[in-house]
DNA sequence: CAATAATAATTTCATATGAAACTATTTCAT
DNA sequence: ATGAAATAGTTTCATATGAAATTATTATTG
């Protein structure tokens, strides 16, 4: 054993694996959203404005992890489409929330079934247990390497609502 | 009840939770490369050269999940700096074999221990048992998503030796 | 054994992306 | 309260990316 490289094997290493059935799953996406005239990108910040209701530029980033300019950039256009509104709230003014409007709520809604659907084709080589599993772990991962998953503008709601 | 949308929570689907892993892996893989002067999709196609060894442009292609017209350009400028040689074998001449050179191989090499001891940090949230089943688990799904992870060239490597 | 189809890689082209610089606003410290 | 630091979002700019067209080679089939 003179050797002092660690045996490492690609096939068992974390970052990979999951690389790759993040590639895997995004690619086998694509299409079902193509028919409501969005993309991959537009329904994560759908889906998250569905779920978690208006929310700032910022919040929506770190909720998709999509770049802050990407989002700029993404949200101008979605804007423009007319399936979110922008603005500046009176409380804090460098901030901008952004809430779905009819459109892009009722393309969010109508995505749903669809999702579901794929979740559902995808998960047909897991027993329920171990979906539930395997779920539990990916968040559990996300959570240990994430300091502050969402910050303000959520909890602000919370408090609001 | 006359709601007809499945109850969908964004933070129990499969896609999302894979996707913004992915992302933060991703993230916290990238200074560990500056150092040895390649980014992260270089690293993936050193990782693969070196695990799996010479091989076709599609097989790289494929197993990084990497574009063909990306890896392209990749392997082009991976072949300036003598990483990888890229030759079109006697055999099969629309083909084009793509193997490590020496300064490819020992950056590679190089950066095992410090990927391994990444992959240890992430893992530290888990108990063996519950890495031993998330990586057997996300294998479990690449594979059901997938109809033929790596073709000829690496069959061809198997049985010529 | 041509003619056609399929495959592998590359090139072109239009678009997407992220880092860094910039602007505006709010928070902090003295 | 005033100046300094921090934060949120946008813009700029250079680079990365993927889809489709292109070229070259190998397989198929009539």
């Amino acid at each position: 054993m003179s050797d002092n490289t660690p045996d490492f094997h690609l096939e068992r290493f974390l970052p990979y694996l999951v690389h790759r059935v993040g590639s895997r799953l995004a690619e086998g996406f694509g299409d079902r959203f193509a028919a409501a005239g969005v993309n991959l990108v537009e329904w994560r910040v759908l889906a998250v404005l569905y779920e978690f209701g208006p929310q700032t530029m910022g919040d929506i980033a770190r909720r998709t992890s999509i770049n802050a300019s990407t989002m700029t950039r993404l949200i101008g256009a979605m804007e423009k489409r007319a399936l979110v509104s922008r603005e500046r709230p009176a409380g804090n003014q460098r901030t901008v929330h952004v809430r779905l409007l009819d459109d892009g709520r009722r393309i969010a809604a109508s995505l749903i079934p669809d999702v579901v659907a794929y979740e559902r084709e995808l998960s047909a080589c897991f027993t329920g247990t171990e979906l539930h599993t395997f779920k539990t772990l990916l968040a559990k991962l996300f959570h240990s390497v994430t300091d502050d998953p969402v910050s303000d503008s959520e909890r602000t709601d919370r408090m609001v609502v």
